[in-house]
DNA sequence: AATATATGCAAAG
DNA sequence: TTTGCCTATATTT
């Protein structure tokens, strides 16, 4: 699942658990210990997502001996942070494709039990953390070798890259593609790279538009580039060209500046809603229904929206082209086919993309 | 036990 | 354009 929703996803949880106060974090699997001594004890400042990165900022490591809390754990989004970006220590996280957190606490805030890669069992609930009798846990992490008040912390589970351990949540990554702490200019550095974030609200979609115009590279390439637009993946690039009728190889020069622009603002509503909801969904109403016409797909490639809470759209009835190859297209019939383009499996309908 | 698969990306050829 | 890497899960041998 790590497209752009997901991450976005993730940096409001772990503003909602964790900022304001001051975390233990540790590498159970070692690969990142020094990273993790480096910003343990610190309080988490702001979490922020552009496009597949997602920064945690990090305050300066508290001086005084004791356990004493850092920040404060009003919860909310009112605390005005005094401390500026460029003082910050960066932790740069990026999912690639397999990479997960899973989420543990006391239930005093509810978030997803696991966001990230496609982990679950077929059929298996995202189940959110179960809300418990209110804590009295103390406002920080406990000092190491202590646990928390009034919840179990569970052991770490598979390769835990890093945990990040606050007075009310836990959390643990695994299979990330990038885990690493930085400053402040190597995260702009990074922030410079990408393209537009359909998801902030300080993005420029005429950067997006000019910038797609400017190369004869396939427009279903470019969608996929982070340095043209940030946070678009296989499903939402594949999606959105088949919502605009557009044909994935168009050279972008080729592309009228109209539709551009309407594929960002489709962008903007696709990408916001999952965020909201936790899932990727792009069929309208009058479109869902499994498949009338030459069978229901493979059910091995069911691997995520499997929940069946009522009134969500199924995993099935989400997508018009992804993962629906050789079936019939949702709108006209035609068989959708499927490539590969620049290593990525690529589906369009050639009826409807033109 | 081995293999196939995945919503990603960077480095090498 | 191809390879390598990160990891857990479902399916096949």
């Amino acid at each position: 699942m790590p497209e752009g929703h997901t991450v976005h996803r993730l940096a409001r949880t772990f503003d909602a658990l964790f900022v304001g106060e001051g975390l233990r974090l540790s590498s159970p699997q070692g690969r990142f210990a020094a990273g993790a001594a480096m910003l343990d004890g610190r309080a988490l400042v702001r979490a922020e997502a552009w496009g597949k990165h997602m920064f945690l900022g990090f305050g300066p490591r508290p001086t005084t001996g004791t356990g004493t809390t850092t920040g404060t754990t009003t919860g909310t989004t009112t605390s005005t942070t005094t401390t500026p970006d460029a003082d910050l220590a960066w932790l740069r996280v990026h999912l690639g494709l397999y990479g997960s957190w899973t989420f543990a606490g006391d239930g005093s805030t509810r978030v997803a039990h696991a966001i990230g890669a496609p982990r679950r069992r077929v059929g298996e609930q995202e189940h959110a953390l179960p809300a418990a009798s209110p804590s009295t846990a103390a406002s920080s992490a406990p000092p190491a070798g202590e646990t928390p008040d009034g919840w179990d912390v569970p052991a770490p589970r598979g390769q835990v890259r890093v945990r990040v351990l606050g007075a009310h949540a836990v959390a643990d990554l695994t299979g990330p593609s990038a885990c690493e702490v930085v400053t402040d200019d190597e995260r702009r550095a990074v922030l410079a790279r990408l393209g537009p974030d359909p998801i902030r609200d300080d993005a420029d979609p005429e950067r997006f538009v000019a910038r797609v115009r400017r190369s004869r590279t396939a427009v279903g390439l470019q969608l996929m580039a982070q340095d043209v637009v940030a946070g678009v993946g296989n499903i939402y690039r594949a999606e959105a060209l088949f919502r605009a009728g557009l044909d994935p190889s168009t050279p972008g020069t080729d592309v009228p500046a109209e539709t551009l622009r309407a594929i960002w603002d489709d962008l903007v509503v696709l990408m916001r809603d999952g965020v909201a909801t936790g899932r990727i969904g792009t069929t309208r109403p009058e479109h869902r229904g499994l498949g009338h016409e030459k069978g229901r797909m493979d059910p091995r490639r069911v691997r995520q929206n499997t929940d069946d809470d009522p009134g969500v759209v199924s995993r099935e009835e989400s997508f018009y082209v992804y993962h629906r190859d050789g079936l019939a297209c949702r709108v006209c019939g035609a068989t959708v086919l499927v490539r590969d383009a620049a290593g990525r499996t690529l589906f369009w309908c050639p009826a409807c993309q033109v």
